[in-house]
DNA sequence: GATTTTTCTGTAACTGGTTTCACGCAGAGC
DNA sequence: GCTCTGCGTGAAACCAGTTACAGAAAAATC
């Protein structure tokens, strides 16, 4: 057992040039039928595999695409959502031959002192990739200006404002709070609060739009009361922590709903915790909803109702939409994903009482 | 704005060969001063950036190391963990210029009807990658044997029987089913039972046996009625669902224990579900630990607890576990990390009538 | 039957680095 | 003053494919 066969070894063997072999393994020209079987035969004997390294370098592309991850490792929860968008790209990039590649941009502030920005242009510029996806909504703005100023092919993952003219793929954020709003309405609520961090980035604002839209739709007129901002920067904000903060402050005070939509599943659980906290239960006392339907939501007592979204598909989407951005077709500004609401145990009907009280009003 | 400059670019600017740009390069050889600054400003002027794909190449090594998962998707909880084992694996690979690939082996079988094994057997003499990192418990037995047997430098994360002669991380799962269990004994509970599969595969029979080990050293004589066994095959034995039927036919008869050491926190869970809805309490009535400290445990209500794992640190053992066989130098065989115990909200003290029970019999 | 077109195949240049080998030159040792 | 080392450097081969170009043979057209 000598050497791995090369290309040189199997044209020599079926008598032909490396040209025709090569053009018989990516069908790039036609090649005649018995000559076709005399290379497949020489092939085999050989066990000739390409050299993916030759390959790559002598089209010059790596045929890879780049998952930039911002993993200083906070968020358990978030790394879930980030393999389930890489398996999903898989889904949709394996079949065109792409492979993928995690970058962690926070390694660049470790070793050099690039920022995350350069050092991403950097290795695009060593051809370490051929598109690039992004997903992480704390370094994205200079990130997505120097992946833009460098005409780096790429799709984000979650919507941002400084995103203009790149790809975008994202869940219905509007519509899904829409849903789980509405499912409270139908229960019989009229007074439901909303626990989210302050609209400043896309998701939350988009999410409480939906909000006050079913509210709207059901004939409810909001009350700021029933607005419960958590705070913090960035995904502090969001975090179980803040919920847990915000929600124990507003029992310490009267409070009138009798349910809460959070902005999403962990901000649940942290109500859930400052409701169990105060002595109230869920759903009999309190109804609660979620977003996102995190692998736990099903798991915990009670159950979580919430908004499913597929994770998976996302990535599916956003490969569709990065291939076509690499290839250079023409490719949809923005893809939007439906979602749909799951119905467990962490709401029920409001009792009687309350809906008197309401109507009284 | 030209192509992109080339080592021969700057060695012409420099009035050098591209021989001597390549030594600065990767220190490889020696360079003399004047030598080398000249050829750094030809660098800097020209805004050089050597090609992976051509470095690659030359090398004959793509400085990539094969993360193998077998995603078809059904586990998010999963996804969390293997993520952040590859974060872990790249805050010591990066380091050394290496970087993460995806490889999916459920791929295989949808695209070609190749097994897994051939699969990345082949995508291994295509020199994708150097070395290779195996989480999956699903698809190890014929994957561990093909690696072995195409030497290819590998590290299994956790332990399986077939992985002789592979490179070895896991956590302790022996001492932390130990620690578990003897925080339950110091809280005053004598009748503790264990909720987990068969012991078939190495972390079901290691988390039993740190179950068995810590009643022993407690003075405790273990029942055969403790032993509360999930069903099902490979990882729907360590399921919510698998958990929480069990359990619940466990309560439909009579049973004695008064706290329950479940194999894992999905599986506490389960438990949890299964008591709530028999009208018992956690803890009040039955204390419960898990194990893993999945990112939800802590905000679950009761929070659980369990015990913790820096899954991270496991990557960046990995990792380093990793560059070492790659480079062909000396490794252990097997490395095992320390766990630790964390007291949180789901275990209580036995109450006193139940102490008493138990010392009169 | 001559001309044009099409199909197939070989030759050779090219991708951008790495590395071996040889050589010039400086300082050290005799 | 002559050899011996050893450092720094350049020339050139090499890695394993792809692809532009040209040419030969076969098929189609008139």
């Amino acid at each position: 057992m000598g050497a791995r066969p090369t290309i040189h070894d199997v044209a020599t063997r079926a008598k032909v040039s490396p040209a025709t072999v090569s053009r018989l393994l990516n069908g790039s020209a036609r090649v005649g039928p018995e000559t076709e079987a005399v290379v497949r035969q020489a092939m085999e004997e050989l066990g000739y595999v390409p050299s993916r390294l030759a390959q790559s370098f002598a089209r010059g592309s790596s045929r890879t695409i780049a998952l930039l991850v911002d993993g200083d490792g906070q968020s358990l929860q978030g790394n879930a959502f980030l393999m389930t968008i890489a398996l999903g790209l898989g889904d949709v990039l394996a079949d065109a031959d792409y492979s993928i590649r995690i970058i962690n941009g926070h390694q660049a502030m470790r070793q050099n002192r690039q920022s995350a920005a350069e050092w991403t242009r950097d290795r695009w510029r060593r051809h370490e990739f051929d598109g690039a996806v992004i997903t992480n909504p704390t370094m994205t703005d200079a990130l997505i200006e120097a992946i833009g100023a460098a005409s780096i092919p790429a799709v984000v993952i979650g919507r941002y404002p400084h995103a203009q003219g790149l790809v975008q793929v994202d869940v219905d954020n509007v519509g899904g709070m829409r849903m789980a709003t509405t499912h409270l309405t139908e229960q019989g609520h009229r007074r439901i609060a909303f626990l989210g961090p302050p609209p400043s980035l896309t998701v939350s604002s988009d999410r409480r739009q939906g909000y006050m839209e079913a509210l709207a739709r059901a004939g409810i007129k909001s009350d700021s009361d029933w607005l419960l901002e958590t705070e913090g920067t960035d995904l502090e904000a969001f975090s179980f922590e803040a919920a847990h903060r915000t929600m124990t402050s507003a029992l310490n005070q009267p409070w009138s709903w009798t349910a809460v939509v959070a902005c999403n599943d962990e901000m649940a659980l942290g109500a859930v915790r400052a409701l169990t906290e105060k002595g109230l239960r869920v759903p009999e006392d309190v109804s609660i909803v979620g977003f996102d339907d995190l692998p736990f939501a099903h798991m915990v007592t009670p159950a979580l109702s919430t908004v499913h979204q597929d994770i998976r598909q996302l990535g599916q989407h956003a490969g569709r939409a990065l291939l076509a951005a690499v290839e250079g077709k023409p490719v949809a500004e923005l893809t939007i994903q439906t979602v749909s609401f799951v119905t467990r145990a962490s709401t029920a009907k409001a009792n009687a009482f309350d809906w008197a009280l309401d109507l009284e009003t």
